[in-house]
DNA sequence: TCTGGGGTCCTAACGCAA
DNA sequence: TCTGTTGCGTTAGGACCC
């Protein structure tokens, strides 16, 4: 999709179209989530710092992000997809790979069923997207790059909205660009390929496939070789399962106290476990992610056998690790993910400890501890230590955005 | 006013068991 | 009983993606 945060928002907002516009948090410590083409003329992109981004563009219109309702377009996207087939690989709510192979008897050619993609989602969204038609799927993300609008300083060029790698023609399509466009290469793996004179796709493909291995590690040496040479076997994998589920959060103040920390952590715990029971996974695994005020980063975890979907059994097992952690220096960050998913065999273990076999008596006192636990962090902390699940994933604060800060108080 | 939040995947190190 | 090997699970960190 194109700038899809930007285009749901302008689909509800008709009049800032033309406008630069920015999803994301405009506090200090926000970023840009997504920028309209007309933001990216002043140099503004994703990740960026919001302050960046208004010292760019001082005119650009802020706006804090609706995570749940690009979600619900999301899926209303990625039901158009499931009418031209059932392979369709979801790689983020904007962005998906379709297996067409067999759809063509049915549909046309690639080209065809591309632009066939871009009426039905337009139609049924209003929205606007852009196809890349390839023989695998590397190239067919890095061609949906040559399908989009462009912006430079002076407009945008708007996209071919369908581009194809021909069969045949791969490596004269590939070897031209920058390293950097492989999928996989970032900031530190193009640091070492510069250092080997490497700049372009094809001076991976002509280069020692070995000393490339011992540089970059058997994995990532042995994969970008593959794609330099237009090579790419992986199966377009509709249905993936979530490997984890987590929540983080950047404060606007940094936190030194343990009772606040300890606030917070439970209520990403809360919205952690919540997320947990609704997929119907418990966590064998529950890790604890701490950013300092320096921006070093650590994280803990601590495994179970049996596991565990709710709040308090994950502030169980996360609540010894915070408190070995010395934050008196000032905690930036706190994020907790459930990890080793797995589908619990019984509802039961909704309730941690509990077993099958446990006795009505049992279920009942897990069920009161539960509560139990919270009330007792309540009443140590206060009812601000306490917030639901809603409170992250719905009813935000006026004024806090998913991508801004919030405070911690 | 520098530097988000959701993830995936890989690697190294280490303890434990066979 | 001691030593070494191998395999596996766990943990911590880090690169990378949108």
């Amino acid at each position: 999709m194109d700038m899809f945060y930007v285009a749901v928002e302008l689909r509800r907002n008709p009049q800032l179209r033309g406008l630069p516009v920015v999803v994301g948090g405009d506090g200090s410590r926000g970023v840009v989530a997504a920028a309209s083409y007309e933001a990216r003329r002043f140099g503004v992109f994703s990740a960026m710092s919001s302050a960046q981004a208004k010292r760019l563009c001082p005119q650009a219109i802020f706006l804090p992000g609706d995570h749940d309702l690009y979600s619900e377009v999301s899926a209303e996207v990625f039901e158009v997809f499931q009418t031209i087939t059932p392979l369709v690989e979801g790689l983020s709510l904007d962005e998906a790979f379709l297996d067409v192979t067999g759809a063509r008897r049915l549909l046309g050619e690639g080209t065809k069923i591309a632009e066939e993609i871009r009426v039905r989602v337009k139609q049924a969204t209003q929205l606007t997207c852009s196809v890349g038609v390839a023989p695998n799927k590397f190239l067919a993300k890095l061609a949906s790059v040559f399908a989009k609008p462009r912006a430079n300083r002076d407009g945008v060029e708007p996209g071919h909205g369908v581009y194809e790698v021909q069969f045949g023609r791969e490596l004269e399509f590939l070897h031209p660009l920058a390293v950097e466009s492989l999928w996989g290469v970032g900031p530190v793996t193009l640091e070492k390929l510069a250092a080997l004179s490497i700049k372009t796709v094809g001076d991976v493909a002509k280069f020692d496939r070995k000393i490339l291995l011992t540089v970059l590690g058997d994995s990532l040496g042995e994969h970008l070789f593959e794609l330099s040479q237009g090579i790419d076997d992986r199966s377009v994998e509709p249905d993936r399962d979530a490997k984890s589920i987590g929540h983080e959060e950047t404060f606007s103040t940094d936190i030194k106290d343990l009772a606040v920390a300890h606030g917070q952590l439970l209520r990403l715990a809360d919205a952690v476990s919540a997320r947990c029971r609704n997929a119907g996974v418990g966590a064998r695994t529950i890790s604890l992610k701490i950013k300092f005020a320096d921006f070093q980063v650590i994280t803990r975890a601590a495994s179970v056998e049996f596991p565990v979907t709710t709040t308090q059994a994950m502030m169980r097992l996360v609540e010894p690790l915070l408190r070995e952690i010395d934050i008196s220096g000032g905690v930036r960050l706190l994020g907790i993910s459930a990890r080793n998913l797995v589908e619990p065999e019984m509802q039961l273990s909704l309730f941690d400890d509990v077993t099958d076999k446990s006795t009505a008596n049992e279920l009942d006192a897990a069920w009161s501890s539960t509560t139990s636990a919270i009330d007792d962090i309540r009443d140590k902390f206060g009812d601000a230590a306490i917030k639901p699940a809603s409170a992250l994933s719905h009813k935000r604060k006026p004024g806090s955005s998913k991508w801004g800060p919030s405070d911690p108080h």
